[in-house]
DNA sequence: AGCTCAATACCAAGAACTGGGTATGGGCAA
DNA sequence: TTGCCCATACCCAGTTCTTGGTATTGAGCT
């Protein structure tokens, strides 16, 4: 199947060409994706590479659309050079292309600033479909890797579900707790609010019994941890 | 191209059959799945289903491995499908197959418990490969809504980079900050630190000042926003 | 109709916090 | 060595918070 949405050359880079760097130890592999950049007509190859210094001063001195990279590099790891291509060429893409899947690895990939990674295994990769995709804003993403991205993803949202048991703020007690998280006084609240500043105290103080707490910072804390104030 | 790295039949699931639900209120592209489904050897249909009610039926009365479904329902969102089925049988996978792209859909889709999105587009979807792909732990997942996910996950990166800048705050100050997230006040806070009341003051005016706030809950907020006091 | 609860408003006393000073010693870097 | 900064300590005046009351209105539920 294709797990791709395909919609041909179309691309965020418009009808220009593709720049491409491709970061590869092994030198039959690389060739091959050299190979299949030179044998299609929407990108150009401006560096071919096998290590890391090599990258890097590939990003410093060409101008590039698209960095496809390893990372298990003979002189580094290739996620340095997605991050220093993320300095130097905000505007390019990087996608990975290795055999690590761990967790680990691949969140420091796509937190390092790449959109794509595919696993090298079995499947010979389509390569020029991942750049196609990448080129028009999307994301190849082969599935045991997409399964971390998701894990990563949900387990947030389980965390979210577990603060559901939190105490259950009226509307007007979460104005009063922005407003005492951001410093305000009980007169600025109620001036703020529209509202009389002998009323503050009253719901500051059914705040506290509901976080269990007894002053404004402590309450600041509690509704922060459990997820009724969000950064 | 095969962005996901085949590996057949095996699965976590065992020798077993896959057991499979699918909700898709188009008639044809509803059929078309479970010809598919029914042509391959590994899985069996439990049922199929075309609303939201029926399928939150079939949920509570059926044991199944795999819900598969669409989100725009007549009566309601897939989601609350995938919600249902991670409370009623956790061990069960969900897949969504939707036209819808967006963010939010799609994060919210993840984040109730989906572990494969495909989207519905020009492309026929190889369903198989999907299928296979969910059992043996993986995500299918469409370039394009995996792009959603390398967003969401790049941008939280983006944000701790500029957490790096924060004000650095001395031993004694990182003791106060605490104390003082904590609810305690200032003689306890002396107490816990056997210092002299007195000094407290001193260290929290240098924390209001580093972090340019001018009181307890709101250097609170600021600390913690800023990723200087960790929940 | 009666109940509960959120939201509003007011008062007052005591505790805690804020912001303005000043000063000493210790450690670390230029 | 000098200078800077952290940590310590003290004083004080003014402001703000906390906590104890009481009470009215309207929304929602039984």
């Amino acid at each position: 199947m294709s797990v791709s949405d395909g919609d041909g050359q179309s691309g965020k880079r418009g009808a220009s060409i593709c720049r491409i760097i491709v970061t590869e130890d092994d030198d039959a592999v690389r060739e091959r994706f050299v190979r299949l950049i030179a044998d299609w007509d929407g990108g150009e190859l401006v560096a071919e590479s096998a290590t890391l210094s090599d990258t890097l001063a590939a990003i410093r001195e060409s101008e590039i659309d698209l960095l496809i990279t390893d990372l298990n590099l003979p002189d580094g790891n290739g996620i340095e050079a997605i991050k220093a291509l993320g300095v130097i060429q905000p505007h390019a893409e990087a996608m990975v292309i290795s055999v690590l899947a761990d967790d680990r690895t691949v969140l420091d990939s796509i937190e390092a600033g790449a959109s794509g990674y595919l696993l090298k295994d079995a499947d010979p990769v389509d390569l020029v479909e991942a750049i196609n995709d990448l080129m028009a804003g999307r994301s190849p993403i082969s599935s045991r890797i997409a399964r971390v991205l998701v894990k990563r993803l949900a387990e947030r949202a389980e965390r979210a579900a577990e603060d559901k048991d939190a105490p259950k703020m009226t509307p007007r007690e979460m104005d009063i707790l922005w407003g005492i998280a951001k410093g305000l006084t009980s007169d600025e609240l109620a001036a703020s609010l529209g509202i009389s500043r002998q009323t503050i105290p009253v719901h500051i103080r059914n705040i506290y019994r509901k976080l269990q707490v007894s002053n404004r910072s402590e309450a600041v804390f509690e509704a922060t941890r459990q997820g009724i104030i969000r950064l």
